[in-house]
DNA sequence: TGTACATCAGTGAACGCGCGTTCACTGATGTAC
DNA sequence: TGTACATCAGTGAACGCGCGTTCACTGATGTAC
């Protein structure tokens, strides 16, 4: 095999998050991206179906990216409630310093439709580490919260939270969001 | 003036907010929508100064009709706690029942970086709708919670919970939204 | 009442652009014998 | 060790498309005298 040992779909993966964290997920063209990473448009197809496989193949990435970095910094944290506090805050610290890559994440539709197709699949998780969280929070506080309206209630706030910041309608205030956790945790 | 009662403006808009309620903002081409007003492209530009000027129009259009329809609607309750519970339970039924609306309105880029240019305009008489209510509420609790704490802590939780039901990844439950404000309003 | 002119919504073809995708071809490398 | 072949990443030009926008022109209507 000619050169089987490239690295060339990592190269055009990187370039990619890299354009996206720059200049978000619209100014991902083709032909800008295989010139950035060095090839002519007809090869990037040797590494990729279709744009809309990179765009999955970059999410699933940035997601294990995400939950891989989350997991180590949440070892060093007792409780399942302060994990998911870390947790929380480090998606809206994101959500101000790096704005397109949260966009690209949780709220553009491709992700989301993706999101849907598989929901409980090992693609994303970042969620299974948050839906982990909501759980062993509930029960570490022997709460008799249902899970699911726990999570619906912390992720809503947290995504729209998120959103706010991103967009530059609000300020991250880590006391805002301990705040709130309590509050939904308590009831 | 020749033909100047015309209504073609209005017919424009209208149509537009069609097949954004239908198909969504991108959906939304100069040619097809002249096509479907019964007009030539060119004749769009005697109306707009361009695509943008009219997606403008239409986030206004649509706040003002929203506001105004929320205004009748809140006048058959009492509390403010009450009111501000109705405008959330509408924008998260809308959320499920016409998910390219809310989308366009609340998520769509465009209309993020028209409220962020003119934030206290009474362009968005919505937020300014939101705004108040939520001032009101605290008042009307005597509650201690600054105000602008308060607004993004709630608007967070509803353009969150918005943004679930809109993709599916959660349904509306009234029960949830009553416990969630409760919640924050008691502390 | 009739005529000359101004206004302006609407026409329809064209411009220029960037996009995702395809495809015949190249050439370097690995494999088989 | 040398030769024929297969593989396959990469080339680069082209295809077809839809987009927003422009512009010289038309023709109906309103205004001035």
């Amino acid at each position: 095999m000619a050169g089987k040992t490239n690295d060339t779909e990592a190269r055009i993966i990187a370039t990619a998050l890299e354009t996206i964290k720059a200049h978000g997920s619209d100014a991902v063209s083709l032909r800008q991206l295989a010139r950035q990473v060095g090839l002519t448009t007809g090869a990037f197809y040797k590494h990729f179906a279709s744009k809309d496989a990179l765009f999955r193949a970059l999410t699933v990435t940035l997601s294990n990216q995400w939950a891989a970095q989350m997991t180590t910094q949440l070892a060093a944290y007792q409780s399942a409630k302060e994990k998911l506090l870390i947790l929380g805050e480090q998606l809206l610290q994101a959500s101000a310093a790096q704005p397109h890559v949260i966009d690209f994440l949780f709220f553009n539709p491709q992700a989301v439709a993706q999101y849907s197709e598989n929901a409980d699949a090992a693609d994303f998780p970042l969620l299974t580490l948050t839906k982990h969280l909501i759980t062993a929070t509930l029960a570490e506080a022997q709460s008799t919260i249902p899970a699911q309206q726990f999570f619906t209630q912390v992720w809503a706030f947290i995504l729209g939270y998120a959103l706010l910041i991103k967009n530059g309608a609000a300020t991250y205030d880590r006391a805002l969001l301990t705040k709130t956790l309590e509050e939904m945790l308590a009831h």
